[in-house]
DNA sequence: TAGCCTGTTGGAAGCGCTTACAAAATGGTT
DNA sequence: AACCATTTTGTAAGCGCTTCCAACAGGCTA
């Protein structure tokens, strides 16, 4: 009925009281248990025990400065490799009892900064961003209150950032590459929208630049910029098919785009990769599933995030500034979903 | 180098003393801004922006005990649900301001009280689970501790815990109806494994009653649990249909199982829903795209645990115990995995 | 036995904030 | 001009913990 007060909860007093100890040893038999002797820790454990005593948050935080708290910062968890990502993180710290915050941006690096602020108001020890799209003050801001952060997923970053992963642009060339060498000359791309997104803007630049270099051309009606639902995704594969219908190979930013043109291909009635090659990036679980399986690049995202916490706590344990960038592998996934272009580039429709 | 020490960090004093106000001041205009002057109120805010400042959060939980950080638990990432669940969750909560700490437990209920146990430490000023499986103990720690919880995707909880969604075994029981109706009599069943997890269990429970209610027999050869890799719900469609090849319908458990299904009887060269009908449950938006499309429950996750969201919040702002069952509509999307059966049931293999 | 070193323990001082309370300022009213 | 009600401000008391420091207890050596 009343809603009922707070009711005093249990404090470290009442632990001591109970096990006839000072607060300073059940303190130190919690933080530093080798510091006391058997009798009384056995006393004070005993105590807690009995009492279900639970240390107060903020005492601690704002004695110790820990948090045990590590915030990360993503676009959006839409697509599943942000849920890879996120887990892989998340598998690393609990190791270290640290906690995640998630923070997503829907790619809109305003609310990103907001997000970090966020973060930083509630106490993290550091934090983990996606790419380095970053405003410059909210980066400068984390390096004033000397939190660590790194950028993953990415080879550089402004102010000196730390950055964990891959270059993007060199990463999608293999991908050219690849189509190159199977007699590719008509590419089209399909990608996530560029703005406020970093990683989709390099692999666009890096896809762009090797088939200039190849001395094919890349005009601008063969690349389909989409949002990230599979409807979208398939309408843009229809408009870059209808805008550009001599491709003979769709080069997506992702694998969810992939995977998407691939269905919107089958409803079409498009064989790939008879009539049409499809690539992606990322390596999903699923694309090694599909029908047929997708060519794709594996970047481990699972594995690049949980070296992302391992180095921030490294960092906290330490206490010293690492720096620098830490690279991480890049595979070309061949499958079957590329083969060499048909003689003759007649579709059924 | 050396490490640089911690820095003596900008507190409210700094702050007051630059606004040549008190530090009370100081703190009403970050929390009370309507009970201060808009003369000092201008100065302070001018010596916030000028120094950088951001309140202790250790300092200001102490005193409040408001931490801003809510809790919610769940078994994985891997499954496109929990994400989707999570973005829901997470997208109501930064309405209020409230921070996510995300924990998952893969589907033990020993760690999940670990993880629970470690929201608390931490500070959460309430909890979102998933399921209704957790350890008592853990709960009642909860109650004693009166963190407002709540038990999501499901409709009964021990202890008197809240919930919020839907009978899972009378969801499932809107499958088999349909499956009825089409004419099938002999179908199997494809679900995760139910150990560790309540709603894949009622699930389970609801397919079989149904289909025991319809006269029909489930022999236990029918029924295959699964991890959820795509490769292991694969192998277990091809084992399903060994042991029981005589069945025309198999029943998943949840989307990412009737995908799997979907692409093992795409390389089987089995035809769905010719050959085969599948249903899945949940609804991912993947599964109104793949050939053929699914038919599937939806459930509405990311409404769901928004909800989940808001109750909670309310009950922070209110103070107040709210309590009982929040129930969530359920809908049967029919589409073109299921259809009749085959007068014959000779499947090409 | 005196003198020391080591290992334990408790007392007490804050950490940086919020907020109860009192003091001061303001603005009518008589 | 004196008074009271109201608003605004400052003072100071903690919130519950960690940790410095001093006190003390043993176990040695000299």
């Amino acid at each position: 009925m009343a809603s009922e007060k707070p009711g005093p909860s249990i404090t470290i007093d009442d632990v001591a009281r109970l096990a006839n100890v000072s607060i300073a040893t059940v303190s130190r038999t919690i933080n530093r248990p080798e510091s006391v002797s058997a009798l009384l820790k056995g006393r004070v454990l005993e105590a807690i025990r009995k009492t279900g005593f639970i240390p107060n948050a903020g005492a601690r935080l704002l004695m110790t400065n820990r948090s045990g708290a590590i915030g990360v910062v993503m676009p959006t968890l839409s697509n599943t490799i942000f849920a890879q990502s996120l887990s892989g993180f998340q598998q690393r710290t609990a190791i270290d009892s640290f906690q995640v915050i998630v923070a997503f941006t829907d790619f809109d690096s305003v609310r990103e900064s907001a997000q970090i602020l966020n973060l930083v108001k509630s106490g993290v020890e550091a934090v983990a961003l996606t790419g380095a799209g970053q405003e410059p003050w909210i980066l400068r801001l984390l390096q004033q209150r000397k939190l660590p952060y790194i950028h993953v997923v990415c080879c550089e970053a402004p102010l000196g950032g730390q950055t964990i992963g891959f270059d993007n642009a060199k990463a999608m060339k293999l991908v050219v590459s690849h189509l190159l060498e199977r007699g590719h000359k008509h590419m089209g791309i399909l990608i996530s929208n560029t703005e406020g997104n970093d990683r989709a803007s390099a692999r666009l630049r890096g896809a762009r630049e090797a088939i200039h270099q190849a001395g094919l051309q890349l005009p601008l009606n063969r690349i389909v910029e989409t949002r990230s639902q599979i409807s979208a995704i398939r309408t843009g594969l229809r408009a870059l098919l209808k805008s550009a219908p001599e491709i003979t190979a769709v080069i997506c930013g992702n694998d969810l785009l992939a995977q998407g043109a691939l269905i919107e291909a089958q409803h079409m009635n498009i064989r790939v990769p008879t009539d049409l090659s499809i690539t992606g990036f990322d390596d999903f679980e699923m694309s090694a599933h599909t029908l047929p399986p997708i060519t794709t690049v594996r970047t481990g995202a699972f594995n690049m995030w949980a070296m992302a916490a391992e180095h921030l706590l490294t960092q906290l344990n330490s206490r010293k500034q690492l720096q620098g960038h830490i690279p991480t592998d890049v595979e070309l996934i061949i499958r079957n979903s590329t083969a060499a272009p048909r003689i003759s580039k007649i579709r059924l429709t």
